[in-house]
This record gives C-alpha cells, structure tokens and sequence, in this order.
DNA sequence: TGTTAGCACTCACCCCAGGAGAGTGCTAAA
DNA sequence: TTTAGCACTCTCCTGGGGTGAGTGCTAACA
C-alpha cells in the first residue's frame, strides 16, 4: 500500500526531527515547530496509522513515537533529502590527498580519521584488498645470506614486499631460476586463488623440474605474504560516547567489545565490497551487538575494481543524508587519487 | 619519619583491600576480613594518623579510607609483594612465541592483546623504535622504470623498506654510484641523527660530486623512510569501562579521545625507554584526563638497546603486582625472542 | 467526511523527606 | 596503650507527590 502524500510528510518530519533530537516526538512538537498546516490532533491521527502500519513505534503508551527500523528504511529509501557539502567540509577532504607522496596507508588512516571529524561517528576503513588483484610479477632481492626480500607486483600496481629467509644452499642463479618459474606459472592469477593448495602443487612441481630445489623452498608458503590480513582503520571510536543513545556503559562496551575484533569487521567490510553504497540498518546488521546501529559503506576502486571499503557506523538514529555524502565524496576522491598513482595502463 | 610496623601493615592491607573492592574502606572491615589482632578502634587511630601522613584520603567525613597517590607510591615501591604467575598465564603467553615465522609486528600486536586479556586492563605498546639503531647498509631494487625499492638494514637486524619514485633520467649505473655514496656516508650514524639538514646536505654534496645528479635526487628526503611515525598498538580498550570507576560516560570519554592520539601515547611510550620498568602513578601522569589512572611500562631490547616499550594502563586502583609481574615476564620472552632473530653478532 | 478542540488519562522525570547502614571521632574505662 | 561505647555524619535507597509532555477518544465543526 503506498502512504498518502500528507502521511510521507508527516513521517519525514518526524524522523529528521527524531535524527536531531534524539527524544521521542509528539504531534504537538511537529504542529509548533514545522508550519505543516495540520493541528496536533490531525497529525496524531496520521501518527497513529503509521504506527500500525509498522513505520513508526511508542517506547510507551503516552509518549511521542520514534522511528522503527522499517521507517528508517523508507526514510532512507524514498523520502531523504541528499545534503550538499559545505566549502569548509570539501577543503577539509580535499587536504587529505594535498600531499604528493604519501603511502596509501596513510591516505586511507587519514580518510578515517576526516570521516569521523566531518560525522561526528565512528568510522570504519577497510585497507586495499588485495585478493582481488591479479598477480603480475614476483621479485627476489638478496640482501645477505640469509635474508631476502620479495617484491610482489599486482595488476592494479600495488606493490606488497616481504622479507624471507632463505635457504643456505641456494645460489643465486638457481634462485633466480626459481623465481622465473613461479613468475611464469603465477602470473595472471588473482592472489585469493592462489591456496596454499596450489603453492604445495607448484613446491611439487619445482622439487622435480629443479634437482637443485629441495624440500626448504617454503617461501612463498611460510611467508603469509598472500594472507595478510586486512587492516581495519577506526576513526573517532569516542564519537560513540556523545550519542545520548549510549549513555549506559554495558550498551557501550557490548559496542567497543565488538569494535576490537579486526576480523570480524574486515569480514563487515569486505560484505560490502559488492555494493558501491550501502546502508544498513538496525537489526539488518547481523551482529546483535549493533541492533541499535546503522553502517554506512561505499567502495573505492582502482579502475573498475573495489578494493576496499569506507564506512560510517552510528546510532540507527543517525544522519543518514549527511554521512551519504561525505561517505561518497571520499570514496570518489580516494579512488580518483589511487587511479592517479596506480593502474597507469 | 619511618613507618611504625603497624602502620605498614595496616596501610597494605587496606590498599590490597581498596584494589579489590573499589570501596572506601573501614576499620570495622578490616577488624573484620583480615585477623590481624588489633580492633577497629585501633586501627581506626592508626588510619587517622596515616591520613594525617598523607598515605590515605577521605572522600568525607565518616566515611572509608582511601589510598593517596602519596599511599600507592609507597605501597609500590616498599609494601607490594610481587605475585607468581600461574603455570596457565605462563601458558598463555608462551604461546605468542609458538610460531617460528611470525612478523614482529604480529608478534607486538599479540602481546598487547594477551597483555590486556592477562590483565584486564588496557594494553599499550610501541613498536621497535629504528630511532636509536644505527643505519648499516642502504640498498635500491629498480621495479620498473618509475619505482624502486629503498632497502635499509640496521645494526639491531632490522629491514625496513619503501618504495620509491625514481627520478627518469637515472641510468642503473649512475643510480648504483648514488647508492654507494650514501652507504659510506651514512654507516654507524643512528638514525635519529639523519635529521633534514644532514640530508640536504648530502644532496648538496651529491651533486657537487657527481654531474649526472640533479635536483630531483629527493629520494630519501621525500621518502618519509626514516620518520616512519612508530605505531602504538592497543589492546583491551572495552577493559576500562569494567572498572567502577570509570562508569561515568564524561570520563570514559575524556579517556577515551586521548587513547585515539597516538602520537600522544607515543611520546608517552618513548620516555619510557629510559627505564626498564616503570610505574608511574595518577598525577605523576602529566596527562590531565588520566589522573586517575596508572601507567606500567616496561621495555624491550635487542642486545643492550631498549627498542621499544610495552605498557599497561588501569585506575590508580590498579593491581600493580599482578601487572609488574605480567609485564615483565612479557617483556623478557620478547626480548629473548627478538635477540634470537635479529643481531646475530 | 475529514478536521479540530477539549478532556481525561498515562507515564517519565524531578524533588524531597525519611530511614537504614557504614563509618568516624571522641571519651572514658580496662 | 588499647578497647568499648556512643553520638554524629554522610551516602544511598525508597516512596510519594507534583509537573509536563503526550496520547486516545469523543463530540463539534466546516
């Protein structure tokens, strides 16, 4: 059943009323406060019908009514505004990507850190993924005898680089043969493919093209060069503490209890990695312990490949037209800037 | 004035006492809890004559005692019994250095996590600070055309690595002469000593001394190698909204922002790589949003030089010997460790 | 028929008073 | 010097009354 004009009036009224207030909203607020031409008692019974019809909810029998996680949802959907950035908030951004050689961990650490200024929330950044990312090329520098450093080179040119230790009694030469066999046989693979499965298959397969090659070519294996694991970057994690929804420590810790597990917000984020924007809210996280939250995502990308996530997590209660922006603004801007840097084909 | 025994003795158990129940602390409950064969009216005079010391505070008349920071200062550095570990906690931590092929990072970032776990309070670490260790041999890898690969190797063992920009007009050769030039240059100067100045200078030097280089020779000033800021893991944060009193969310928050300034908490964990065990007590902080809280660092090496600095934050109330013991036993299987890896001389 | 005014009712919140409990300081006795 | 007794203090908890915001319902109005 589509609402009548006047009902998605009354309810984006009172939700971006809610969004600032944080308290319930009652039908006399909204007749003083917004010229909508309905006395209270017109807008009650508009509220009472969208109660019913799921969009709206009363913590208790006489008190304004709030937001349910279906109202945010058309909210989000249907009725919300976009806002446009302020100069302030572009510059602000903008100065993020002003210095020419920064490491792309740095970008990305800064972009959490402006995200959670710029929000007022936490913010959470997932790394460049590299599993996506086709193999290219591999390189073996020797530094002494024992050591050495692999240099891995990506299709969208990043560079991951390792130190190993290295067998005795491999001689250069035989080491660079080595290596132009991995090269030959790894190229065009995506790093997530290549198990550990397939690095015992080609461990096999050089121990018998190779009479030199003995068991101790672990390389590629022992070295985790492939499975390093995301970073997540949080930013402004002490936002949370403003929101008067959080002003019970046992809601905060369950929240910052949850934020301290890396991998399971690295999973969080990569999830996201198929949608350039996305806006989860409520309970359609599936971690209980973010019921009241919402999470914002957008995807930035070298060429037309995500590689990694940007979010914003508030109370469900949040901004959500606001955090739409500046979440995209970012992430347009990060992407542009790693295209720039790499993936020069 | 020296402490009567009594005093000590009555001075430690109501510290002990406090540390466990967070409550101002009585002399009925002491008569009562510990048989220590004096009443509470004599301990009561004893308690008022150790408030009049200083070692103890009232929160207001007719109610428990308190310990002053003056009272845990004493009771750390003359009353504490150091506590043994128990074969489980000693499990535990063994069991970070398990794995033969780990990353040092890896290796720090499971010691914060098993050290706030251990403790229940909030670990802090520092990474291995290349500041003090001594440049020993510097080495470019050429990618491709446009990037490379700065290689450092220190005297404690340590590789640290970047790629740079090259500037085009570089052939392999003249690059290979530039290489040589700053190894003979560079070797034994600590790295902290490669200031700006000494670089420009250098650059200068360069370029007076070979035609073929010019002004983008920018290699290692642009390259922020040197100053890599050195990270501050975190561990246990959500601990500190278990203590009782830290159930107020303003303070919460206040502790909260400064944990997000690591370069704050840096600079915190680098003093303390004077000492090798440090127990710095509530105002002996010169942090104002953690007077009531302690810090517990102790260091860790590789050969005589203390690289780093692990470190426990909790309420002054904290249970300084369960965490000296923690920390120092952590500290000592990291160094153990770190000295089989690197510096092999 | 949709809209509005009026009214009784509900519920959270604040404030205050009073009682219980833990602890103290002081005094006097052992 | 130690201890028992006692009056006193202060926090914390509890319950009651008042206030204010808001609702639902009913009846009147356009």
């Amino acid at each position: 059943m589509e609402l009548s004009e006047r009902k998605k009036q009354i309810l984006q009224v009172i939700i971006s009323e809610y969004i600032k207030s944080a308290e319930p909203v009652g039908s006399r607020t909204i007749a003083r406060r917004y010229n909508l031409g309905y006395s209270p008692a017109t807008i009650r019974n508009e509220m009472s019908d969208l109660e019913e019809l799921g969009y709206l909810e009363q913590p208790h029998t006489s008190s304004g009514r709030v937001p349910s996680q279906k109202g945010y949802r058309f909210y989000v959907d249907s009725l919300m505004k976009l806002k446009n950035l302020s100069g302030k908030e572009i510059k602000r951004i903008q100065k993020i990507f002003d210095f020419k050689m920064k490491e792309i961990d740095q970008l990305i650490q800064q972009s959490a850190k402006v995200l959670s200024t710029l929000t007022h929330y936490t913010s959470l950044v997932l790394g460049p993924q590299l599993q996506k990312s086709a193999f290219e090329n591999l390189k073996i520098f020797p530094l002494d005898n024992e050591k050495a450093l692999v240099v891995i080179v990506t299709d969208t040119g990043f560079v991951e680089n390792k130190i190993i230790e290295l067998p005795q009694m491999l001689s250069t030469d035989e080491l660079f043969k080595v290596v132009e066999y991995l090269n030959s046989r790894l190229r065009g693979l995506t790093i997530d493919r290549l198990t550990s499965g397939l690095i015992k298959d080609i461990k096999m397969e050089l121990i018998h093209q190779m009479d030199f090659v003995d068991r101790y070519i672990n390389l590629l294996e022992e070295s985790s060069l492939f499975q390093r694991e995301s970073r997540v970057y949080l930013g402004g994690t002490a936002n949370i503490l403003n929101q008067p929804e959080f002003k019970d420590v046992n809601k905060i810790k369950k929240i910052f209890s949850i934020l301290e597990e890396e991998s399971l917000l690295s999973n969080l984020l990569e999830e996201a990695l198929s949608d350039s924007l996305r806006v989860v809210i409520g309970e359609e996280i599936q971690i209980e312990e973010f019921q009241d939250c919402s999470l914002i995502t957008a995807t930035y990308s070298v060429g037309d490949k995500a590689i990694g996530t940007i979010g914003v997590m508030g109370p469900t209660r949040m901004d959500y037209s606001k955090v739409i922006t500046v979440v995209g603004y970012i992430t347009k801007q990060l992407s542009s800037r790693l295209n720039e840097v790499y993936k020069k084909s």
